[in-house]
DNA sequence: GCGGTGACGGTCG
DNA sequence: CCGACCGCCACCG
């Protein structure tokens, strides 16, 4: 998982970013879960950034949930190219209720 | 090896 | 409820 993208766009083969990966990996479908948690289990308590940046790095078309990662409170962080309204629709497509436009965290927050 | 940077987040006004 | 201000950390040039 991982590739370029254009710019200043951070890419390792290990460690850190994989961290995150895995994390966001296991999270299970219809279920979603913040940066901030996704740091925090990588290991990352402090660094919700670091969360944030390892997904920005993924490669169009990966595999990986990338959707099922949000902002806090269930917020979904504006992303290039109106990417958020595809998120919004694919975790409407697992049936992730949305509450004012934001994800209702309490039905579908990681536990 | 230094410095700027970025899909964040909690706090404060 | 909204905007501004730090703090945090790995990555790139």
């Amino acid at each position: 998982v991982n590739a370029r993208t254009p710019g200043a766009l951070p890419l390792r083969s290990s460690t850190a970013y994989d961290r995150i990966y895995a994390v966001v990996r296991r999270i299970p479908r219809g279920r979603v879960a913040t940066y901030g948690e996704v740091a925090a289990k990588a290991g990352f308590p402090h660094a919700p950034r670091l969360a944030g940046y390892a997904l920005y790095a993924l490669p169009p078309g990966t595999s990986l949930p990338w959707h099922r990662v949000v902002g806090a409170g269930g917020r979904l962080s504006p992303r290039a190219g109106g990417g958020e309204v595809v998120q919004r629709r694919r975790l409407l497509a697992e049936g992730v209720a949305f509450r004012a436009g934001r994800v209702d965290l309490r039905r579908h927050g990681l536990r």
